[in-house]
DNA sequence: GCTCCCGTACTCGGATAGGAGTTGTCCGAGTGCTGATGG
DNA sequence: CCATCAGCACTCGGACAACTCCTATCCGAGTACGGGAGC
């Protein structure tokens, strides 16, 4: 099991648009330039945050990529299911209905299989850690150097 | 993100080496043929167990595998990290130390940045709702039934 | 001088290749039964 | 009739392909600025 890089980059991403915290759109050249990650693929994550209404694009010259709603209203679940999709982590494929369960009636398997009960349960308990916490929480615990090394690092490249 | 099928198979296959609860092992071919899973591949996945020390394995003409310890000191934990392997499903590449952050002393990277504390966070839920679950408690969940039918489907086929 | 218009440079967005990891298969090493053989 | 031994069928175990999904890249559609032409 794994998730996928776009998680981090995107998470940092967020991170950074929060702390510039400017109505202009930043480009996914300038993210890319300051993770040093391929600008391509980047913006091709940062589209799958858009479609699931966590930034807002702007086409032209000038555009770019904006959080779409105040740092406090996006959860670090919404960022991760928007990059590995609603899914969930364990599917059940139900193979207790098949070979020596075949021949069962169907009402017996009309209550889900323990093993599925006990693995959505864990995987509940990290989606429900996961929406606790906002990407204003991460913002406010990150050290404020960090912050301001960001803003001073756009203004530098003509943020 | 997403779970290998081997979880499902081998936790179904320990739920049903639990139901046994004999001292003789079950082969991989019976195991399979409850399932209908393909017998090479669910044996590559077993053997994992092996290696973990959940199952343990005895070769021969009447060998296969049994349960190394009884199911209440078997946890859901163990056995998807034996499947899935010890790593953490997210892992940060440190980008924040790329680009931007670069030119930065090491000293300021130091503490682990606030997405991988997070995420580490929401990933330890999720690890110790798994190591709070133990064979034995889903055995015991599971409808009576389940697990009458499957010692008699043994019988049939001569377990 | 002011307004309008066209070209251009830059942006996002989706369609198109490459690579790692999971899934699936095969064959070899080892073990215990089975049955024949000799006493 | 009993002990011995060779053959064999069946098991786990690890090495070898096929496939799926993630990673990466490219090109097209659209937008705002900048400069030039016309009034």
């Amino acid at each position: 099991m794994r998730l996928s890089e776009g998680v981090e980059w995107t998470l940092h991403c967020c991170l950074t648009l929060g702390w510039l915290d400017s109505d202009k759109p930043v480009s996914t050249a300038k993210l890319a330039a300051t993770f040093e990650l391929p600008p391509a693929y980047l913006n091709k994550r940062l589209q799958a945050l858009v479609r699931s209404g966590i930034l807002a694009s702007t086409p032209g010259v000038h555009g770019g990529f904006r959080l779409a709603r105040p740092p406090e209203k996006i959860t670090l679940m919404e960022v991760v299911a928007a990059i590995e999709g609603p899914e969930n982590a364990f599917r059940c494929t139900e193979i207790r209905q098949r070979g020596a369960g075949a021949e069962r009636p169907a009402h017996e398997y009309k209550r889900q299989c323990v093993i599925t009960t006990a693995m959505r349960k864990a995987e509940l308990a990290w989606r429900r850690e996961l929406a606790s916490q906002t990407l204003a929480d991460m913002m406010a615990t990150a050290p404020q150097a960090a912050a301001e090394r960001t803003r001073n690092w756009f203004e530098r490249v003509g943020g």
